[in-house]
DNA sequence: AATAATCCCGAGTGTTTTGGTCTGAATTAT
DNA sequence: ATAATTCAGACCAAAACACTCGGGATTATT
């Protein structure tokens, strides 16, 4: 039941664009420096984001990446839907193209995927990249990390 | 987010077991065969079950499985535990040892992970081999192919 | 015009995980 | 004794994972 760095690092890189939103592209090597990523990585995941439409790239010197609609349109669903393909614990309760289940028991097995399906689908589509901007903000000054 | 067949297979078996729940000993063979399973691989699955404490073996001719509680009393959840471990979508919001976030981000990534978790928690924990075996029987006795 | 900062694309790579198979031994009902 | 089982472990191929890297294209700045 994990998530691959993809869908964890994409979001977190995600994330970093959203709180920079509004302002000038930002280059990769920051993101990669702030959420502590590999960059060379990072350009792997973030084509990914840009090809599913999450993001838009500016190319050459000030160049960089901004998030493609305001951070309150975009679900974090969306992003991990983008890196980690249609949301499945398994194959044939896939969002999208159920496998089907061979033969033999009709599956009640099933369903109990389904249910869990749905219930990972109803979190991560209720929070927007805005919603977590927003939860930032409200959190104490984290300890040992002193603020500038 | 996929589950690994471990837990997907394991399951299955877990809940064939329960549907021969206070009868003879279930001969490994028997359960590949209804779920269709692959009966070596099967075969390390089971042992892990085992070890986990949710299935006693008998050994010898005649021999087999039987769950080691009632299946009112096995949770999908406890299945799941045993075949995957620690109900986890990224590590650092894992239900045991969650390993710790370097620093960056005070992680609202990290909390999106959790609530996650706890989605997915509260659906395997609320479902038992006993939930499962009740559904089965109320469902239609399935002709070969239906659906939409 | 030159430079440097970027994105872009794709190939390459070592390690781990996955999803099995198989052999052979131990146990036990018949 | 035989056959049906579980049990332990070795073995394996293929895929996925998590990167790394090289080289090109684009563009702001000087």
């Amino acid at each position: 039941m994990k998530l691959s760095t993809k869908g964890h690092y994409g979001l977190k890189a995600m994330f970093d664009l959203a709180q920079h939103y509004g302002t000038e592209p930002i280059p990769l090597k920051n993101v990669a420096e702030r959420q502590n990523l590999p960059e060379y990585y990072l350009e792997q995941i973030i084509a990914v984001l840009r090809k599913a439409g999450l993001v838009r790239s500016v190319r050459g010197a000030q160049g960089g990446y901004i998030l493609a609609k305001t951070p309150g349109e975009i679900r974090v669903g969306d992003v991990i839907r983008a890196m980690e393909g249609p949301i499945a614990p398994v194959e044939c309760v896939s969002e999208l193209d159920p496998a089907e289940c061979d033969n033999a028991d009709f599956c009640i097995t099933r369903t109990v995927w389904a249910r869990v399906r749905d219930s990972i689908v109803d979190v991560l589509d209720s929070i927007s990249l805005g919603d977590m901007c927003r939860e930032a903000k409200n959190l104490p000054p984290v300890p040992g990390k002193v603020e500038k």
